[in-house]
DNA sequence: TTCTTTAATCAAATCAATTTTCATACAGTA
DNA sequence: TACTGTATGAAAATTGATTTGATTAAAGAA
């Protein structure tokens, strides 16, 4: 399955005549092996603890790429930095995101992904993508606030 | 009407023990005539314009106190900056953003509305706000696009 | 293999948006 | 009017992200 992912990138690459380096291997999995919620520092920190050393700069370029062509999502998450998440054998959903601790719960709803597409029919806006937050607090943290 | 919001502004700044400056009733003044997405820094040169000059750091301060009373709303439109409208008299509602124009297409849809609300309930979440962008082309730029 | 071309890398500089600092000015109230 | 503490502006600092420029290293050609 990341062997699938690997191809993938590797057929991208070479389509744009970009190159298959080392570092963008070490990021790419690094990438596959994250469920959560990462910003690209995170990333940066988790290579450096491994003993990888790959700049900065280099994983925001390389964030980028696998943005392009689907294996990372960005989202933005109440902070004033991106957030990234591994899409690999997952669909779009949307997030919740506590307040309090930070936790991110994903969901989606058939009905109000049909409804956006209703929407943008009716007024001919052609959607390319969507993201949709809910900000508040979390079953385990709303009792500890006065709401 | 904009009489009755600049009490609230000036009961809520009571109430924190704010002062109530001239710099924050210019500001205020000038966001109730906006009906449109605007940054910090157009308001700023806005100002600057009409010959009031009043800094960034104060235009930023003065939106954040504006923004914890609800006059205005703070929105991701797709920019690494946040955009501001005024909320005055006005519902939530989300927004189409043009990725070509940039226009900016308000729309409420309740059914989307009360989807949320019980996804929340479902999950145990308690919801404070939540926000829905969707990206796409306007239906005057999608025909000039190769979709 | 080796050569050649061209893109990628790193570290550092830069950028844009926003926030903070700190000396000075001023609003609210005693 | 005087006092106290908050607000202000200009500049510096911070943050996240992007760019620069010299060097390295893929990928394809010979």
């Amino acid at each position: 399955m990341s062997e699938a992912v690997l191809n993938q990138f590797r057929s991208y690459l070479r389509k744009e005549r970009l190159k298959f380096t080392n570092e963008r291997e070490i990021i790419l999995t690094e990438v596959l092996k994250r469920r959560d919620h990462f910003d690209a520092d995170e990333l940066a920190a988790d290579l450096r603890n491994d003993g990888l050393k790959v700049s900065r700069a280099t994983v925001y370029r390389t964030l980028d790429i696998l943005y392009e062509i689907g294996v990372v999502n960005k989202a933005t998450l109440g902070h004033k930095h991106n957030h990234y998440e591994n899409m690999v054998g997952r669909k779009h959903h949307d997030h919740l995101v506590c307040l309090n601790c930070d936790k991110v719960i994903e969901f989606v709803d058939d009905e109000i992904e049909n409804k956006q597409v209703e929407v943008c029919k009716k007024l001919g806006f052609v959607m390319k993508r969507h993201t949709l937050q809910i900000f508040g607090y979390c079953s385990h943290c709303a009792p500890l606030m006065d709401n």
